[in-house]
DNA sequence: CGGCAAATTGAAGTATTTCAACGTCGGTGG
DNA sequence: CCACCGACGTTGAAATACTTCAATTTGCCG
């Protein structure tokens, strides 16, 4: 928590850097210095974060709002390749190039840091070092699991894998409500449109399989963005029984 | 590859590290160190190199043969999120658990370190722990690339997808000859059955869609394993335009 | 209230899965 | 040496799922 102080140089007072999980475990102090040299930005729901192949000269985290990861392809569409959530960070360490254009799925803020201040508090910092892998390994973790999702042959059975991840590994940022017994409120946090391009479909494919799911009475479509979930092991074998591969031995 | 000389620690010689990318800064004498502290270990082709949920206690290193990655399903099926190709590296800085599980898609060789001393290595060479981020960085590249192919629509953009991914981003390392003029032969490198579970399909769609891209002309199938891509622009086109997505705003 | 974007629905065409059968290759054992 | 077997790849035909195009509904904002 960072806390106001004659003097001290806090241009990013409640950031709410020490919520982050991959910063757990940097000491209040070393906080204290990123906070000192953050600066917040703002973005509307569909701005431009960061282009594909600039070499950004910030480290950013996400404060609010989700982001998209997007790869441009031969002829200029796009395609969605991971969300950003609270927590996150993105930009380039090394001067390197980003991959992936960065836009704002939703209204958005983030957390600026300069890279060079931010790489020397890295060095004088291992916890910072060590978070800053963390979070990278976690990013890799969760492409894969997008990867095994997006493996799934049915339209059904992948939305069901999206619904789980929200669920399971975004629930903590993303806005999921548990009533127990099985039951979720998740918010969907990008448009079908989105949702369909993340997931290899159309939009009407993503519509059908809601609808679908839902007269099974595995889901309620309260919003088209907000779904209850009233069966998650239904669910859970929903996005398992497409895999019928048998790669047991 | 292993010579034997007398009294030096030499357990590892002609690993080749020296050839990994993501070695490429590190100092010679980092490298003999690395080569004293290593252990090469085979596998034939279906093994079990590392079990997902374990904490293995080394940092490996491909050397030679592919392994995949894959996670494990509810009910005990196998899903492959990746390949590791020579030099690249798995295992655990941190005493954390494998996300996937590793086998040998081939028979394959990796140089394994005890995680202590590696550990005491990085903390010595910075171009050492650069590497490793490198390599991580790389991964997380990789799999965005998987997502961006397993997104596409139709089996047969998918299956392009795949064919131009071993010849770019897997090209030094996977058995790929230019013959210039866009012709390429391309060494498959997993049977038909671990395609089709990577590329989320059934082998037979697989074999059907090697075939059509056969009787366009765009490729030859030489040997099942053995493609020859006769021309790779109509490859990438086919990869496109399975992607109609309009995300241009 | 009109207009626009997003979501949904319907119907037809296409692609893929599924189930079954066949061919090929490499190895094993008679 | 040859027959047999199993793993793998391929092919065919029917059922299913998805895309595509078009039209309609819904919700939101000016």
């Amino acid at each position: 928590m960072v806390r106001e102080r004659g003097g001290i140089l806090h241009s990013c007072v409640g950031c709410g850097l020490a919520q982050v999980p991959w910063l757990a475990n940097v000491p209040a102090e070393t906080l204290q210095e990123l906070a000192a040299i953050c600066r917040r930005k703002s973005f509307r729901a569909g701005e431009t974060v960061a282009r594909e192949g600039e070499a950004p000269d910030r480290i950013c985290c996400v404060v609010k709002g989700i982001l998209r990861m997007q790869k441009t392809l031969g002829d200029g569409r796009q395609h969605i390749v991971g969300l950003l959530f609270e927590g996150d960070i993105f930009g380039s360490m090394d001067g390197g190039s980003l991959a992936v254009s960065i836009e704002a799925a939703s209204d958005a803020e983030v957390c600026a840091f300069q890279r060079e201040p931010f790489k020397t508090l890295v060095l004088r910092s291992p916890a910072l070092g060590q978070g800053v892998l963390v979070n990278l390994r976690s990013e890799l973790e969760r492409a894969r699991d997008w990867m095994a999702i997006l493996a799934i042959p049915k339209v059904r059975g992948r939305l069901a894998g999206f619904l789980l991840a929200l669920c399971s590994r975004f629930g903590g940022v993303s806005a999921v409500k548990s009533f127990g017994h099985g039951t979720f409120e998740v918010k969907i946090p990008i448009s079908r449109a989105d949702q369909a391009n993340l997931l290899g479909a159309r939009p009407e494919s993503i519509s059908r399989a809601y609808h679908a799911l839902a007269d099974d009475g595995k889901i309620a479509i309260l919003r088209p963005d907000l779904i209850e979930i009233r069966n998650i092991e239904a669910l859970a074998a929903e996005a398992d029984e497409g895999e019928m591969d048998a790669r047991d031995r």
